[in-house]
DNA sequence: CAATTACCTACCAAATAGGTAAGTATTTGG
DNA sequence: CCAAATACTTACCTATTTGGTAGGTAATTG
């Protein structure tokens, strides 16, 4: 299993913004609500998305969060190489992963590379906008 | 990461059992040798390919192992669905697992389904012969 | 019969996953 | 200005998985 429960929430609470978006900045407490997902897991998993500019999140008495761009903007991939930190399938492809003594005669990598190719290509074309029910994908931008 | 080293170790097996068949049974502890690996580590995990007639283990003085089909025959999508139990890149879809109560109106399930499907249809489009040294492939069947 | 080989079972340390708990910082409505 | 509400931070915790090691048993052959 390549993609844990933090990437798989974030994808969740992604969708679940682009779906109430134009009602303001969202309370996480709503979205934890409608995904039956812990709050403080949600509390503790979400600020990269803030960090990389995901979403905007803003404090205090009606803050919450708000997509920074439009759903269709988003890719998977882009998503998840962040909150997952890699999709690499094997750790000799994870970035920052010290550099395999093997490699040069390794006969598995060029497959494992390959792999990663493929994985990344198919989630980098899929958008969060492809996500959303076809009635709110008009509706939205 | 997907792939863990069981999976890793048991395909650089087969590639080496490949590599060195014609010798008659291949003594796991050259393999080891060979592939600097753990001996004890290997003895644990490679039961599973002959118990699924992947690979012919006889025992006793020498005994061995050695490949019981064609390089060309044995898929790395094949063997690491054994050895790794499963390839499914989230739990809900790996087998046996309990189905989700979301299943129904999950909007990122069909991607996790393609996702799987992109995954072992690469994986099932090489085989061990692919993997070897061009000189060894011809000379092997 | 002794050496050699696969095979089996139990144990173990480190890392990761999936959280919970308890706060702090910031903003707004009354 | 104060209290409520919200994001954000840090510390901790438990269960599972990973990647082994240790030690022995079963089978086969020279």
């Amino acid at each position: 299993m390549m993609i844990s429960t933090r990437g798989r929430y974030c994808l969740r609470v992604m969708i679940d913004l682009a779906e109430h978006q134009g009602d303001g900045y969202i309370r996480m407490k709503d979205v934890a609500e409608r995904q039956d997902v812990s709050l403080k897991y949600l509390e503790k998993i979400l600020p990269v998305l803030v960090k990389n500019d995901i979403v905007d999140g803003i404090q205090g008495k009606g803050g919450g969060y708000r997509l920074s761009r439009k759903p269709e903007e988003y890719t998977l991939g882009g998503i998840l190489r962040l909150t997952e930190g890699s999709l690499a399938p094997v750790a000799c492809l994870e970035c920052g992963a010290a550099p395999c003594d093997r490699a040069a005669e390794c006969r598995t990598l060029p497959v494992w590379t390959e792999l990663d190719r493929v994985i990344n290509e198919y989630l980098d074309s899929v958008t969060i906008a492809d996500l959303l029910c076809p009635g709110e994908k008009t509706s939205l931008g």
